[in-house]
DNA sequence: ATGAAAGCGCTAACAA
DNA sequence: TTGTTAGCGCTTTCAT
């Protein structure tokens, strides 16, 4: 059973392939009549025009690449509602590809070259450590990227990212403001948010104050998985305290709440938690956490939103979009 | 700057573009000699073979196209690793496709009319209210489906499930015989494990020991948001409590927990709660949940294995294959 | 307003 | 072992 093709609806129709041609693309110049014509066995015969003769014909997919590494799929994830949204909506195929940081050769290289195969009109890249090879890689091909968690200078790549230094620095500040110096970060290994950023923006806070911030001592590099930070965790807190612990995850304030309050030191009085990202754990954790909102959802809306507005070459205000964060304090602040 | 077609390739390696065309689809007749010359001018022009022409020449698009609701979307998201990693390996690019349920006329239609167009190998589906007029319309285009959470007779229709009768049985029974028939079941909207045959499992038990389920006073639906059920829970541990709290998910687990705990219900020794799926919530919730590991990530790489067997005509052993799950006994249940 | 025909980049008979 | 050629199903000039 052969599926229908513009020929059949042509020959049926009784015009030629072009004129179907014009009818399914919206061209204007076609006589209504005709238009109503083709319609009606387009209908009566089903016919959906195959993309990827479309595809050969015009060069274009209508489809977006998203390459991320394993490793932040844990963030990726809730982002894929806003990715899979928009494209749906703006009618682009979205396509997924994961890359692992381990492999023979370049395994980041290999993926890209698939991305690259596919003919996908554009890609959206996500922050990692090998960030700035595969921007590299993408311009060598000239492909439309948008890289998101990164805020990226280049004048043809766009972003959408988070000014993680300027709410750790606010953070930090007001801390020290109350007195409250001994403040640590909980860093995990791999976040939407840039990191480095934030110890920065800690830093900074720090100096301002006329204080220093020991980098080494100050942040606690700590494993994503809870059963592997929650140990951790029971132990450091047998012989430390801290004013304020930043954490770079909620899974991690978790953790650092949990161990804590298992260690007897009671959480917001002996000792205050805020999380980062505000996903569903910092509301089921008792207490409850407060964090650092981060527009997940959106971030992935508006990664597709701008690449398609790359691909129309349409007007773009700013090629590097800084999202909006927000405090949302709960429990483990005073 | 054009892209180098296999034209320039033959052109440039002295032979004709049939030849080129062997050498990247690893034919085995091309003479060692020639095979050589062909790579390296494909290597030294950086040839990136057309996926799209490809397709268009072959009738196959390696792609395989996944489509879920997006209420399903958070149990989803855990087996888009799965997804992801295996079709990296076996070659195959995944699109993600999501549906709503509300919209103008038929918009699981209107999806699935996309997944057509992109002529995609192959779709996979997750359970969903929709399932079966999904199921139906892929029959109509005849194209290889794969259904994930549900058990699909159809002779030509794979799919990937969870046996929940047979947990719950085994579940209720247990509790049953230690004399616990104050049994309650947390019921989620929506979930890839199919919760009404979970109910009849608990029945099921209930009718062995000679027992009666009262499906409208033991079957408790909630909302799969926490900021909803906690509330409802916190209400309703005020004039209720019973031996066994049996839920479809561990976020509603935990809301169970919280609102009980804080109406003094002492857990697990005034009431025993069981949470569903294994997710990060069991481990970080206090007490840590007892609850039923599903294999999430598996059933993702699963169902594209599966997928893939069906478009090679591999031989299947079984069309329908049933996943395995396991009690993983925490601190909610004595 | 419509049709004829070339071309998008590849694969796969068929010939040589 | 290699080359020639006819598609795959569409879009898009260029004529009419």
């Amino acid at each position: 059973m052969k599926k229908t093709t513009i020929y059949d609806v042509a020959e049926e129709a009784g015009v030629s392939l072009a004129t179907v041609s014009r009818v399914i693309n919206g061209s204007n110049v076609v006589k209504p009549a005709t238009r109503e014509k083709v319609l009606e066995v387009i209908r009566r015969l089903d016919f959906k025009p195959n993309q990827i003769a479309r595809g050969l014909a015009t060069s274009k997919t209508t489809t977006i690449a998203i390459v991320f590494p394993q490793a932040l799929f844990g963030h990726v994830k809730d982002m894929i509602g806003g990715i899979g949204d928009t494209g749906r909506t703006l009618d682009y195929n979205i396509t997924i590809y994961t890359t692992e940081d381990i492999g023979d050769g370049d395994p980041v290289a290999a993926v890209l070259e698939k991305v690259i195969k596919s003919r996908a009109d554009g890609v959206v890249l996500f922050n990692s450590d090998q960030i700035d090879h595969e921007i590299e890689i993408m311009k060598k091909y000239n492909l439309p990227t948008v890289v998101v968690g990164y805020k990226v200078a280049e004048d043809k790549i766009g972003s959408i990212y988070v000014d993680a230094s300027h709410v750790s620095y606010d953070l930090a500040k007001k801390y020290l403001a109350e007195g409250k110096e001994d403040i640590v970060f909980v860093r995990p290994q791999q976040n939407l948010v840039r990191l480095d950023d934030f110890v920065d923006g800690i830093k900074k806070a720090f100096e301002d104050a006329g204080k220093s911030f020991d980098e080494d001592k100050q942040v606690i590099n700590t494993s994503t998985h809870y059963e592997e930070s929650y140990p951790f965790f029971i132990d450091y807190f047998k012989t430390h305290k801290h004013d304020v612990v930043l954490t770079g995850y909620d899974k991690e304030a978790v953790a650092v709440v949990n161990a804590a309050q298992d260690n007897g030191i009671s959480i917001p009085d002996d000792m205050q938690v805020v999380g980062m990202m505000n996903t569903s754990y910092s509301i089921m954790s008792r207490p409850s956490l407060t964090t650092i909102h981060v527009p997940v959802y959106e971030m992935g809306a508006m990664a597709i939103r701008l690449m398609t507005k790359m691909l129309n070459e349409e007007e773009i205000d700013q090629k590097a979009v800084p999202v909006v964060t927000q405090m949302i304090t709960r429990n483990t602040t005073k």
